[in-house]
RNA sequence: GCGGGUGUAGCUCAGUUGGCAGAGCACAACGUUGCCAACGUUGUUGUCGAGGGUUCGAAUCCCUUCACCCGCUCCA
């Protein structure tokens, strides 16, 4: 399936519009229409039901460990700031940035020093990143190369004195980056911000920077002993959050895929630390079968493990829910959802601070002056189990999901197209939607065979009781064969149909989308019909 | 971020050397047919991605910019 026929269905029946498209679009951002809200929300009430509202926490579920319980939050998308400086979020990016144009590498600015070297009447800016004690040795070889020195011409070059930092270097076109063989090739500096900034208060200074969440995660880990105390929840348990998250991707692309506003879906899932493998695992399979059920092909997912060396020291697993979406190479797969056991990192970060993750064990990170880089809330976020009397920080296992994602590829997997007779027996290509029931947007479309005889009003009124249970559709105009048609595009799986017949003994049929079969029943039996096939 | 491509009606696309903005489908109304998109009649639809320049005149030539696609890079 070509990724643009998809894309220019989304487009003509209002699954998928670009944001801002009147203005010329803004990269990253995209909008579901009128059927594509309709499918968005239906995955994400199907995962919120069978995540939470619909978990029997009295049955132990196939594979797992034992009973457990799961609960919900919904948590703002701006939190206190402190909260991504200690979760590591604030740490990765915020800095200024230079990119070498050449080697594709990347560098601090403000940790790239260097010294002005002077030979053959030329003046350049050598730069390295090496320790201290190898500075000088390294930009000497570099300058010598540079200017094509040999070691009996040393004297010719002549360096000043000082080191200095990148910052103080007004033209990059004098700079020899750190891995450069020519002048030039750094980037102007750029900051770099996975988090998108916002600011708090109409006339707030720096002291009102706040940022926009780039995942849901925090927000849970932030409430986790607010859950504990206002509820009567006991480990191990689960609390689910979807939202709005934000990310400054760097390349958006690929439609949705990779978008700069996003919804997540996660949950983070508090255990024991002697149970947390096993959960792990259940978890791991329980969410890959979600996917199955709800129509995407086995065969195009896969649950990659990552490797020993790919882990955190802290993480004794993670796997990434990948799918082949089409626009990727064969072969390949996007990720629709991470599962990370993360011990309990996030909940230690939370009490004492930011840790320092290639520590082991786990330690806080410091700043210059020997303090915690980034203060912790200093709250308790242990867990005291009532019966034994045990205390520990629990550790967490953490499905992380994309709704933006899981409908993309929900979509992709849906393309279908096919031949079916048209009224004279010839063979026309047809396009269906081939959604899953419970995701569909329209579960039902009512027709009157012709608008006449009473049928239309036949019609209406099963499309009034319908109504009241599912998103149904009612239409009289064209040709009906058209009219099928139009819910095929749309992924309608169901299509009652009032005929001749309908009026004479208040019977209708229903067409199935998939296989184009008819069935006939009673009036008073299309609802229960629908809602079994629906499931 | 770099390189290449594309951008004209809701969709797919044509538009000659710079000379009145087009087609098919879709959509709407009426009629016809009466169970799988191509019937008839009538009708609607355009900042030619945006901004600037050249020109008597620009969809077309030039500059800038935005968006999408492909490849590389990135993926924190």
């Amino acid at each position: 399936m070509e990724m643009d026929k998809l894309v220019s269905l989304c487009k003509r029946r209002g699954f998928l519009f670009q944001s801002s498209e009147i203005y010329g679009g803004i990269q990253g951002f995209w909008d579901y229409g009128p059927l594509g809200v309709e499918l968005k929300r239906n995955i994400k009430n199907a995962w919120w039901h069978d995540m939470v509202s619909g978990h029997d926490e009295l049955t132990q579920l196939p594979g797992a460990p034992s009973t457990y319980e799961m609960t919900g939050l919904d948590c703002t998308i701006i939190m206190h700031p402190q909260v991504w400086k200690v979760s590591g979020h604030y740490d990765l990016f915020h800095d200024f940035m230079v990119d070498c144009r050449t080697t594709k590498r990347r560098y601090r600015y403000d940790q790239v020093r260097g010294r002005w070297a002077n030979a053959k009447g030329q003046r350049i800016f050598v730069a390295t990143i090496v320790e201290a004690a190898e500075e000088h040795e390294d930009t000497q070889r570099r300058a010598m190369k540079f200017f094509k020195l040999r070691a009996k011409n040393a004297t010719q070059l002549e360096f000043e004195d000082a080191f200095l930092s990148l910052t103080e270097i007004e033209n990059m076109q004098d700079v020899l980056g750190p891995d450069a063989k020519e002048l030039g090739t750094l980037t102007a500096p750029r900051e770099f911000n996975l988090m998108f900034k916002t600011i708090i208060g109409a006339l707030a200074g720096e002291e009102g920077t706040a940022f926009l969440r780039p995942e849901t995660a925090q927000g849970i880990f932030v409430n986790f002993k607010n859950v504990l105390d206002s509820t009567r929840v006991k480990l191990p348990f689960g609390i689910a959050q979807t939202g709005k998250s934000f990310r400054n991707e760097i390349t958006p692309r690929n439609f949705t895929f990779r978008s700069r506003e996003f919804e997540q879906m996660e949950i983070e899932f508090f255990c024991h630390p002697d149970d947390s493998s096993k959960w792990y695992q259940y978890w791991r399979d329980r969410r890959m079968n979600w996917y199955t059920a709800l129509g995407l092909a086995a065969e195009r997912l896969i649950l990659r493990e990552h490797a020993e060396d790919e882990l955190s020291h802290y993480s004794t697993g993670t796997a990434d829910i990948e799918y082949a979406f089409p626009f990727l190479p064969a072969g390949e797969y996007g990720e629709l959802e991470g599962i990370s056991h993360r011990g309990d990192f996030d909940l230690r970060s939370h009490m004492e601070g930011k840790l320092d993750p290639n520590s082991n064990p786990l330690e806080l990170e410091l700043n210059e002056h020997g303090k915690p880089k980034h203060r912790g809330s200093g709250k308790d976020l242990s867990y005291r189990d009532d019966l034994t009397g045990e205390k520990y920080i629990p550790h967490v296992i953490e499905p992380s999901a994309g709704a933006d994602r899981a409908t993309l590829a929900f979509l992709c997997e849906a393309y279908t197209e096919d031949e079916q007779p048209d009224e004279k027996g010839n063979m026309q290509k047809r396009i269906v939607m081939k959604l899953h029931p419970r995701i569909a947007p329209i579960k039902a479309a009512i027709f009157p065979l012709v608008k006449k005889d009473g049928m239309p009003e036949l019609a209406k009124k099963i499309y009034a009781d319908l109504k009241q249970h599912f998103n149904v559709f009612y239409d009289e105009k064209g040709a009906v064969g058209r009219r099928y048609r139009r819910q095929d595009e749309a992924g309608t799986p169901y299509c009652i149909t009032v005929d001749g017949q309908s009026v004479a003994d208040n019977t209708v049929t229903i067409r199935d989308r998939d296989t184009l079969e008819q069935i006939r029943v009673r009036v008073e039996e299309v609802l229960a019909e629908i809602r079994k096939r629906i499931g």
